[in-house]
Formats: structure tokens, sequence, C-alpha cells
DNA sequence: TTGTAGGCGTTATCAC
DNA sequence: GTGATAACGCCTACAA
């Protein structure tokens, strides 16, 4: 009882108009008169059709109303971070007018790591696609896509040229905080930055480190812009719990310890408080810091973190603009985003002074 | 100079073959000869051809490898709760074999509320469907793809018969854990719920509150089973800082605190354990605190949460699994999952014992 | 192993 | 306002 569905030029063969006409009744791209409407939806009715097709009516539109985002990891933990939430928000919100839903796919890091059959960016119906970060191996699936002529934007990586960009100043930004601490007397600082590329280990940095991941490099020599010598503990992963290990480490020796840490994200910097007020540390008094992001951070009260905030929602919007454009025809241009430093009450002057 | 585009047909005749024959080349499904395929091959690189535009595959083959995920509420606050994250990697892991990806849209749960323009269900070139929870609207949007024939699955919520449902033991967990309780001693015991209804306001629970959100209903009926008196406070939001907010609140009064405090979350419990710790009461020694999920919580470290253990990555591996024998036309089954009841160390005696 | 033919279900275009 | 026609780009029988 393999019963074929009815299709629009049955809906229309029933209800004696042509099949076209039945079309612009479910488009309404055209108008109709009243009786011939009715008569076409009392025929979808009867026939059981809901409507057109979504595959067939995207084949012929040339428009799937799909944009993909490809994420490095599980796409749960992609979620993890409160900035990719953000933006995903603002995506999300961008692309709805455009008529287009989010397709969640995963950037393969390692070669071969991918389950054969899952889809990517060249098997699947897509409109466009936002690429957050960019992992080399992403590089040749890429062309492909920019081939078929389908939009393509980075969000905080490089795709490179051709591949317009949202970017942040991080460095700048990281810049003002570490300048912040100078200026309260913070001499001896540290730095707890995010992961130095894909493999996620925590530890020191070291001079020789290659440090793959832009955001971090960034921040990190914004820091060393004012404190070249800084030493910087890598965290496994931007979470609190991360923040809290990276935090023990970094204030364990009181011969050595700083006055102040510069945390490349909230998160981070809500784990180096914890792994204080664990050593009996106070914040501000003992040790300052500094956070990065201005997210909310659900548990951090009643501290109010001094960090720079970044729009994060304003950025995905701001691919989904770059998009929107490209699938206009309308030349795309590079974003650069500018973090705002704001005070809060996680810094003070350095006891040390 | 907008110049066609290089189709199947084009590499076929470049190549001086058929375009079935070409089709295979990309598709593999029939050997091809050597020499033949390369000449196809190289006729693609030179016309820039990169593979079968997916949008016409996907009509042909009548499959598009997209789910839909279906939430409420904006679709970063949706990853706010961890064991959804949980749930999307494990419906993400059973999903890629079958090559497909996640679509996200969103569950308008006020009439009107959604962007007209806005992707759907119905509009959406999906092969299935899976729903968390199942507002009243979205059983409309249902019935029209159900009659085309998508798998569809509910995760905690009722969307009518015929639509499969992954469900949880919310009940009967829940009261495992308020017996817990009541073994320690725990006489005067509150709790502290999940939202009622999607407009998600804190405030005491009353009786003649309707509660339209199943799992909240289940578990608090799981408390009432033991402590059929104990007083309900529901949090505007599943987070640690709704959970401080109503700890604060719950654990205020000296005269009338309670020993023990049971959250429907996980990060409910944390908030409240938060809250007693303001109030200078200690856990468990002056207040016990039960939670609900079993995920790990980001900076609740040292403490570990008296809770019910579910299997949130296996739910979403559920759903998929689920999925994919609808898919292949086999008969799909409901499926209730347990919760196990994990003790740890934040519930103890009763003081007043 | 390769080629031929037909159709998947819709919609843009243009004439009526 | 309505209808005929022609793609959209691919794939799968089936025949050669």
């Amino acid at each position: 009882m393999t019963t074929r569905r009815a299709t629009i030029s049955d809906v229309a063969r029933a209800a004696g108009v042509a099949p076209s006409t039945a079309s612009v009744v479910f488009s309404g791209k055209t108008p109709v008169s009243g009786p011939t409407r009715l008569k076409v939806l009392v025929a979808a009715e009867e026939l059981g059709y809901t409507g057109p097709d979504p595959r067939a009516a995207s084949l012929r539109r040339g428009r799937s109303g799909i944009v993909a985002v490809v994420f490095e990891g599980p796409l749960g933990s992609a979620f993890l971070d409160p900035v990719q939430r953000l933006m995903m928000d603002g995506l999300s919100e961008a692309v709805a007018p455009l008529g287009a839903g989010l397709l969640l796919l995963r950037d393969p890091v390692e070669a071969g790591e991918a389950d054969p059959s899952a889809p990517t960016l060249i098997t699947a119906p897509i409109d466009a696609a936002v690429l957050i970060g960019c992992s080399p191996i992403l590089r040749h699936s890429l062309e492909a896509v920019q081939a078929r002529g389908i939009p393509v934007v980075v969000i905080e990586g490089d795709a490179g040229d051709g591949v317009p960009r949202i970017l942040l100043d991080n460095r700048e930004a990281q810049r003002q905080a570490a300048q912040h601490l100078r200026d309260l007397g913070h001499e001896n600082v540290a730095i707890v930055t995010l992961g130095r590329d894909k493999r996620r280990e925590a530890g020191w940095v070291s001079e020789s480190d290659e440090i793959t991941v832009d955001v971090t490099r960034d921040r990190l020599a914004g820091a060393r812009d004012v404190y070249p010598d800084a030493r910087a503990f890598s965290a496994a992963t931007s979470t609190i719990d991360g923040g809290t290990a990276a935090g023990r480490i970094v204030l364990s020796d009181p011969e050595s310890r700083p006055t102040a840490v510069i945390a490349q994200s909230d998160l981070l910097a809500t784990g180096v408080i914890r792994a204080a007020e664990e050593l009996g540390l106070r914040v501000p008094e003992d040790v300052s810091v500094t956070g990065f992001d201005g997210v909310p951070v659900d548990g951090l009260a009643p501290y109010v973190l001094t960090t720079l905030v970044q729009a994060a929602t304003e950025k995905g919007r701001a691919a989904g603009a770059v998009i929107a454009a490209m699938l206009d025809d309308r030349e795309p241009s590079s974003l650069l985003f500018t973090c705002e430093f704001r005070p809060g009450n996680t810094t003070g002057p350095s006891a040390m002074r």
C-alpha cells in the first residue's frame, strides 16, 4: 500500500485548474480569484495535500532556506561557550528573515576523523555557510562550496582571501585590560589563556609553543604588549573548572604569586577567582582578575568582572547580514568589532605597590 | 556575467560520455572503467564542477539528509541547559550515520510570535523531525509533516498518538530522592521547581496553579508522593542564578526554614547551595539539597550532588535510533528511560531529628 | 561497462 | 486571473 503521495498536479487536476494556478494559490505570488483559490484548497484538503514539497521547491527556486554553521568539536560542547550561544542567537535572528534555518555541521579537525556518511558542506543543500574558526581541513571543502557560488563567512578565523570575516580587536582590547592593571600598579602579572590548539592540553605556554588558535594568540599578544614577560598558562577548556585548575597552579606558589591575573575569558576568570578563594586570597585585595567577553556568568555573583565586553550577539547578527548581502549579490565586506572595557570589582590597586 | 554553472550533463558532454555515466562516477553506485572515470574527472575539473547539486539530488532521491530539531525559545537559551546539550550530542551522533545533519528550528510558543518568513517544519526540506517538548501550536504543523510521511519523535513531551516518545520516569525518580530525605529524617522539606509554564515567572506554586510543563509537573508529583504538603517555589529558569534566587527565598525565614530542599535540576540545586552558603548555612549539616539530572555542573566542586542521574546523551541517541527505524520503515516504539539515584555529599541526616 | 529515456514536484515566464 | 510550457539538475531502470 505504498500509495503515491498527492502532488500539486493531482490537486490541480481535481480542482479543474492548471498546475501553475494551483502553485500560485499556495505561494501567494500572484493574485488568484476567490472561487478558484477555494476550489484548489478544497481539492487539496480532499487529497490530503499539505503544500508544496520543499525539496522540489528548493530545486526549482535554487534556494533551500538553509544556512550551515560549521563548528569544531562536538555540537554540544560548541554551546558550552556563552559567547557562541549568544552568537547563535544573533545569527538565527538574522537569518530568519531570509527564511533560513541553521544547519549544524561539524568541522572534522583531524583528517579521517569524520564519519564518512556524515553530512558535509558539500553534500548538504545549503544556501550559505558560516564558519566558526576555520581548520585547514575545512579549506578543501570550502573551495568546492565557493565554486558553487555559495556565500561563506568566517567568524573569528581565516578562511583565505575572498571569504569575508567577522573579527574582534582581540589584541587591542586585551592590551587595554593589561594597561588598566599596569595603571593600578601591578608588576607581577600572569595570564590564563584559552586553548593553544585543537588538542586542548593544559599547561604553561613556552616560547617555542606554536599557538594555532587565532583568538588565543591575539589576546596573548595584547597582554604581552604591556607585560612582555608575563607567564602564561593555557587552560584546557574555557570553563569555570578549567579556570579553577589553572588558577590553582598559577597562584599556588606564595613566593612568585602574581598580584593580577589576566584571563582570556570570563569563564576562566571566574574559575581563577574561585581558585583564589580556595587559597584564602581575596579578590581584588590580594589578587586582581580580569576577564574577557562580558557575558553573564551563571553563578559569578556577587563579583562583577573587570572585563572586555564584546558584542557577541551582534557578531552573529553581522554574519547573517553579510550572508544576506551576498545572497543578494551585493559586495560583502569584512567587519571588525571593537570591545569595550568595563571595569568591575575584581581589580584593584596592587598590594605590592 | 551570470554565467551558468556547469551541470553533470556539461561534464558528460565535455568528457564525451553519457550523463548517466558521469553521474555514476560521482555516486560510485556502479563500477566505471578507469579511463572513463578519469575523462570525467578531468572534464569536471576543467569546468569547475564540484559534484552533484545537493538540491537536485535531494529531489531525485527523496532524501535531504536533514533532521529538524524543534526547540522552544531562543536557540541560544536552549543550550543553556546541560541536559539539552548532552542530548544534542547524542542526537547528532545518532543521525550522522544516516548522513543527516541537524537543522535548528524554533517552536513559536505564542501564535503569531513567529517571524512569518522564518523557516518551519513545513517549508524545510527535512527527512525527519525531533521535537523537544511540544506546544499546542506545533500540533498543527505537525499534522502536515506527518501527512507527508515524515518521521517525528518527541522528547519529553506529548505530540499525540502516533508520535513515538522518549520519556523519563520523572515522577518515580523524584520520589526516590524524596524518600532518601525522609529516610534521613527530614520532615520540613521545600521544593524548588523548574518553570511551570512558558511564561517563566518565579514564585510560590499555589494549589490553583496549572502546571503545563510535563517535566515540572511529574517531578513535583514525585516529591509530593512522599511530602504531600511540601511548599514548592518555581524558579524562573533552570540556572544557577535562578536557583540562588529561589534558595534565598525558600531559606530566608529562620523560623520555617526547611532542613532539606528538593531541586528539580542540578543547576537549581547548585544555586540553592550557593544561597545556603550566603545565609551562613552549611550543606549538608544545616540543609540537605538534592538535584536532578546528574550532569557535570561547571563550578560546583567540591560538592558532589545527591541527585538522580538521567542518561541524557542516551536520550538523544535513542531519538536518533527511532528516526532511523522509521526512515527504514520499521515500527518505532516509545522509550522510557529510568533515572539512577546517586548519593553525593549534599544530603545528610536532619539536624532536627 | 555505457547509453537512452523518463520523471522526481515545483515554479518562472509569458501569452492569453 | 489563468493556463501552457519549459526548465531546475539529477538519478535509475532498462536496454545495448
